[in-house]
DNA sequence: ACCTGAACACCGTTCAAGT
DNA sequence: ACCTGAACACCGTTCAAGT
């Protein structure tokens, strides 16, 4: 059974869709290659680098043809990522669970801080401005994608219930609606970038 | 040896001090109260069970005593949120590792939204809103305490040359100025839902 | 160059049995 | 009521040996 690393790539997104990020064990990963244990070892020097080859798999050509004014190129590029996130399951938490940076993630990186610098944004405030908005996208997206059960929403709504303010916005907390709910704020996000120029 | 839930509780907590959230295994905290292996499992059925007693055990007391204007007490609850997952390592994770709310996360949650009811918000702009508030607080305690080694910060350097704009905002990236990169987030915010009302 | 086979050093969890 | 002892069913990773 001879693998390539781009073999060994595309099996673990797919397992990943399958099972999800908490049952993506190397394991099951080589029983679905159909090779014994160490196997994947020869291609990827731990689960931490396959993990970060998925999270920049998913980013593919999130940064590729954004044009326009700064303030729709900064929307897109969240809606972009977040697009790339939501393509496989727990996507934003596969992201999220990795520290270092690939092409494809510092592509993104790169075209956010241009086009807020292109608003007049001084690199320090493009910088920490660029993180407020992926912060919004990843935590957003890992939120949805974690998705309440039935039950869980009614154990929710029961817990809230001595609270006034959440027990009178809890139908919203749970999110049935999360496009609306990311483009909130993402428009919050730059409403206040705009401001600040 | 006779335990309690609160002794576990404070010995989960200090072993997380000690050793970090990927390292806190019931294994080494059973070791760590001089039981064995399923000691614990009396106390907390499960390790998510203490995982989410330990995070509202680090909410202690994060909505109390928050008053004045709206805007204030935004700024002030999102304050005490981040000094709270501050206040042990990891926290921000540990915090994040929890899907259902327990009383101080819902008190933090009931005052974030009255504040915001408070600014004029409806309860669906309220919600969405405090859920922007709290994702940059979580997301950049997170980032906060993985904290970059030097060699990881060097390594990044050199990933991020290529790319012109990152490499003009480079310095601020891996943010040797932690609060004040949390304030602008918060400010940015802020002032979005100001402009909003 | 790339995989097998087998091991090492762990995990979370359960549960009859003890006290 | 609360813990022990021992097991079950897993993990990620390494590495000599094979091809």
């Amino acid at each position: 059974m001879r693998l390539n690393r781009e073999q060994v790539l595309s099996a673990a997104l797919d397992l990943l869709d399958e099972v999800g990020l908490d049952q993506l064990t190397m394991r099951r990963l080589t029983t679905a290659l159909g090779v014994q244990n160490g196997a994947t070892y020869w291609h990827f020097r731990s689960k931490q680098a396959l993990l970060e080859a998925m999270a920049d798999e998913l980013l593919t050509g999130v940064a590729e043809g954004v044009t326009g004014p700064w303030d729709t190129r900064v929307a897109d590029l969240a809606r972009r990522l977040r697009r790339a996130l939501l393509s496989r399951r727990d996507g934003a938490r596969v992201y999220s669970a990795v520290f270092f940076p690939l092409p494809n993630a510092l592509a993104y990186g790169d075209a956010m801080i241009g086009a807020l610098l292109e608003a007049g944004l001084s690199p320090r405030d493009a910088a920490w401005t660029a993180d407020t908005v992926t912060y919004h996208v990843v935590a957003h997206t890992i939120e949805h994608q974690l998705a309440l059960t039935d039950e869980g929403a009614e154990r929710l709504t029961a817990a809230v219930e001595p609270y006034a303010n959440l027990a009178a916005a809890i139908e919203f907390v749970p999110a049935p609606h999360p496009d609306e709910h990311f483009e909130h704020g993402l428009r919050l996000i730059i409403t206040g970038i705009r401001a600040a120029t």
